[in-house]
DNA sequence: AGAACCAGTTGAGTCAAATCAATGCCGTGA
DNA sequence: TCACGGCATTGATTTGACTCAACTGGTTCT
């Protein structure tokens, strides 16, 4: 019932409008969902980190694309005995409504970011984000699974000012840059004033 | 155990931190979610038109502010005996599972156009939204039950490029607008055209 | 070793939307 | 009736991010 796939980075998992026949939990990587227009403008709108949950219970086709950032492995479910299981088990089913209402908060506190959030704040909020979530190695340092070009997929940004606005944050002291894909945060208190607010989302824990 | 509320245009419902101590669905009118930045930005990241359903069984608190956008009747439940019901009868549960999925796609092709897309092409994606959903009066009018300010927070803008850009689609030809809040489309494809492309979410019923 | 390629950085010029400002148009209440 | 406040429109100017372009460093392939 339950099955293990990989992808190497950069493969695509899933397509808009594919039949989904899986539900699937990230085990280890990252991925990400994002759709195109016509024209080839790009916007992320998920990412999923170890932990988080693919899937639609009750839905025949993905709206968007799923793509490994990083090397993945995913664990599988075929969606029919999902489903089934889901409602044998309520338990499984008041869990997943609860996971889907975290991504709702989420996918909100992402509009505010696109909507009002200078290009300096969303490029901080992300790095604050990827601190608070992504496990450190034990030296602080933080890896970047995302190209410059995802993450101005994931912001809604282009990769020239990303780019830029690392360079900025590093010369203003507030992080440093090891290699482009990883980062130490050097003034924590900076960065979070640099995000421009926290996220509603956080205020859930409290 | 069901009860009515009624709250005038312009009225809050809601606070963001307040306890949520009810569940509710729109019967006649629109409300917002939004939430507010430090410094006074805001952004709107719902928009509650009838049959929509406001809460979060299982949470203790509202992450967003809620405000009636126009007179609003809520049908309402006190959200302990709702997380009784929907444990009782799991069809409810799945019921809010599927409408909380249906919310998710939504939130993220709004991200698309927050992220992405150019101020007409916000403004006609919302007017086209609003063509679908409002119920239209028999002579094709559709109200706009926001004001220009509510609509800019909606679509991460300023209240003073939305006014530009709903005359630049009266000037094109695209739409009337018979009073500041009411409007008709005279050339529906050619508002399609200006959305720069259909959501993502009108796929799923295909 | 060299060529080709990819990701990233940086600079110069442009442009769409924000900001600042003036004005018009109701509806309401003194 | 007139003053006021809220909403909306339109114009002038500024600005932050985009576009276009050059260049660097690292990796892979021949």
């Amino acid at each position: 019932m339950k099955f293990y796939r990989s992808y190497p980075a950069g493969k695509q998992v899933a397509w808009r409008g594919d039949e989904l026949s899986i539900v699937a939990s990230v085990v280890r990587g990252v991925a990400s969902l994002s759709t195109q227009m016509e024209d080839g403008r790009k916007q992320m709108v998920g990412l999923l980190l170890p932990s988080d949950f693919y899937g639609r219970p009750g839905r025949q086709r993905a709206l968007f694309d799923m793509t490994a950032a990083t090397d993945l492995l995913l664990c599988c479910f075929h969606r029919k005995p999902f489903e089934a299981m889901m409602i044998a088990t309520p338990h499984v089913g008041q869990r997943l409504l609860s996971m889907t209402l975290d991504e709702l908060d989420s996918a909100r506190d992402w509009m505010v970011l696109l909507g009002r959030k200078q290009a300096r704040e969303r490029i901080a909020s992300l790095l604050s984000l990827l601190a608070r979530r992504a496990a450190p190695h034990p030296d602080g340092l933080i890896d970047l699974p995302l190209t410059r070009e995802a993450i101005a997929d994931y912001l809604g940004l282009t990769f020239e000012t990303v780019s830029r606005h690392f360079s900025h944050l590093r010369r203003d002291g507030i992080i440093a840059l090891q290699t482009s894909r990883q980062f130490r945060v050097l003034d924590a208190a900076a960065l979070e004033e640099a995000t421009g607010g926290a996220f509603a989302e956080e205020m859930a824990s409290q």
